[in-house]
DNA sequence: TTGAAAGCGCTACCAG
DNA sequence: CTGGTAGCGCTTTCAA
């Protein structure tokens, strides 16, 4: 094996070896191999383009890659940014993430890490400690409850954080990409009520995040401006006793000649059309249903389910944009509120009235 | 502020702060904050365990946090491991990834990465660069179609590297735990022959990926053993025209009189299930059907589906246990092969005879 | 059981 | 445009 396959098999080809090889000093090989490519294709570099290319060229027959932990180690920084969602494996968090990342790669550079807080404050303790010795440049991370100081540790260390998707209230000196939840609130109350109905109850998270409270005050004043306020009501679960909460309220709320239901998280939809399956209760004539965010399960439902969505794309690209701004500029984090999308479905169309 | 305090706030507390404000070497601070501890509670290094306690105390109080960055480029390792499934907001990866999260810092003390390729062999490989760059001690992949190189070059760096749900043939060094793919197919056909079924037919994806040609395999094997294979028929897709070759697949078998499906991965149970919905089919009478792993959509559906599971705990463990002794033993990697194991369900009772 | 000192590969500063 | 060099924080000999 030759010299250079082997230092390509070991992958210690280091900036030494490249300059040696060029014939330049490490400094050239390190200004060419961070520089980024302008718009007109020159090299953003005070380097000869023709010693630049010897160097590129060199550098790709030996097959060098940069060893970040050094490049960290001297910069203080690491080109890297952590989006930190509370459950990886719903749609939502899915697709938001593939824009972070691709956003993240193409505008900034950055690579993206993910790591999934399954809505459990102490595991994104754990989490942002290890971002933390990671010398990690920026966060996108979405609250769970209790992670308020976890989130405050974070920013105390200097390192820029951008809330997504929840809000905490009092929390100063980050970035904020939401949703108008107030709106999505307001819109799905209105719409049950523009149906013809009256009945109109909701299931939330007693969470104490604030998205949660913004769609049940925006539920709250669209009854409120119908003059429903009697018939309003919100009951309220947890994660963790949700699959044993629901089926009891809706089957009581059936009894009770209740209409429709406002849904405002994905898992609540799921648990709740999951009920209603094995109960044999109809959307919409036995219940209407208003849920929230994306999945397979609205498609596949017997009868297609109205929905309120985010707009995804929009809230990955706005929520770097924000971090990056933070990272590179050193500006305080700005917040965006981004509007709700209907997407009408059969469980709001043509109810009869009981 | 007190320097104290500064230094915890700018997170810039090192090794040498703590080693002066206990009065000890920086070496005995190292050796002190990467001990293991013993089963009996001791520290397993050559410290006396008071100066152990004290140089505890003195890092916990000053926030101390490993520059894991400096420990990389030193050390040559990153106590990192990376994990990168096809798809990550699949519940089958969501769930494996979790258990080996939980068990790589458990028993390992390792921290662990995502990515996801989304089936894309290019970006494999430009995670696999990212990999490669950041000293990952090792890495646990799902191959996709094509990827062959991009996990060869993996091996060629030394990395070692671990093979999880889908194999790829003449691949050498690597470990791999993999699902006995040939048994869920020859069950899957089994169960369905046991019902008195005849036309019994499967889609599969051609992808080159032996995951694939194995359930096809024991799928055709049982049909074989029945004397059925004059009936046997596997319809090919591909990831990107599924949704457009599945609904003609379908509608033709519908004609054709076909009795059952085998399915042999989840998107596929998921993209015909849709299709039935729409037309109007339903199981087990006008298809029965046997699925493959675990989603919301199983449940949901109108009739509950009969499906094969990989043991997700036990794949990701293994996957763990396999790489750990590649890391730290430098063994070879060994190969692994879980059981199949069926759940029941309504797609394949009391079927009609047509 | 303890400590001194040599770098890991890179970036950033300064000088030419 | 180019190059010399200090040192980021840590692990790891080696010696005491």
């Amino acid at each position: 094996m030759s010299r250079e396959e082997y230092l390509m098999k070991k992958n210690k080809v280091t900036i030494r070896n490249v300059a040696e090889e060029a014939g330049v000093s490490v400094t050239l090989v390190s200004f060419v191999m961070n520089a980024k490519q302008r718009p007109d294709g020159s090299l953003d570099c005070p380097v000869n383009p023709k010693t630049a290319a010897r160097v590129k060229e060199v550098a790709a027959r030996l097959g060098y890659r940069k060893n970040v932990a050094a490049a960290s180690l001297r910069s203080g920084r690491s080109n890297t940014i952590a989006v930190i969602p509370t459950d990886i494996s719903n749609k939502f968090f899915a697709g938001i993430s593939r824009c972070i990342e691709d956003k993240a790669q193409k505008d900034y550079n950055y690579t993206t890490l993910f790591a999934s807080s399954d809505e459990d404050a102490k595991k994104l303790g754990d989490i942002l400690d290890t971002v933390n010795a990671h010398n990690i440049d920026g966060v996108i991370v979405a609250p769970c409850e209790g992670s308020k100081e976890a989130i405050q540790k974070l920013i105390d260390y200097r390192i820029p954080t951008v809330l997504i998707d929840r809000n905490i209230e009092g929390i100063e000196g980050v970035g904020k990409v939401l949703l108008d939840d107030f709106q999505a609130g307001y819109d799905a109350a209105q719409l049950l009520i523009s149906k013809g109905l009256k009945k109109i109850e909701m299931i939330s998270y007693s969470l104490g995040i604030s998205s949660f409270t913004e769609r049940e005050t925006g539920y709250s004043k669209a009854m409120e401006e119908a003059g429903l306020t009697g018939l309003a009501k919100i009951h309220n679960t947890t994660y963790a006793t949700a699959a044993t909460d629901i089926p009891q309220i809706i089957t009581d709320a059936v009894k009770r000649g209740v209409e429709a239901f406002f849904l405002p998280t994905y898992s609540l939809s799921a648990q709740v059309m999951k009920t209603m399956k094995d109960n044999g209760y109809k959307t919409p004539d036995d219940l209407a249903l208003v849920c929230f965010d994306v999945s397979d399960i609205y498609e596949l439902y017997e009868t297609s389910v109205t929905h309120l969505i985010q707009p995804l794309k929009e809230l990955g690209e706005k929520a770097v944009e924000v971090l990056g701004k933070m990272i590179e500029k050193n500006e305080p984090g700005e917040t965006v509120i981004l509007k709700p999308e209907m997407i009408l479905g059969g469980s709001t169309e043509n109810i009869k009235k009981k």
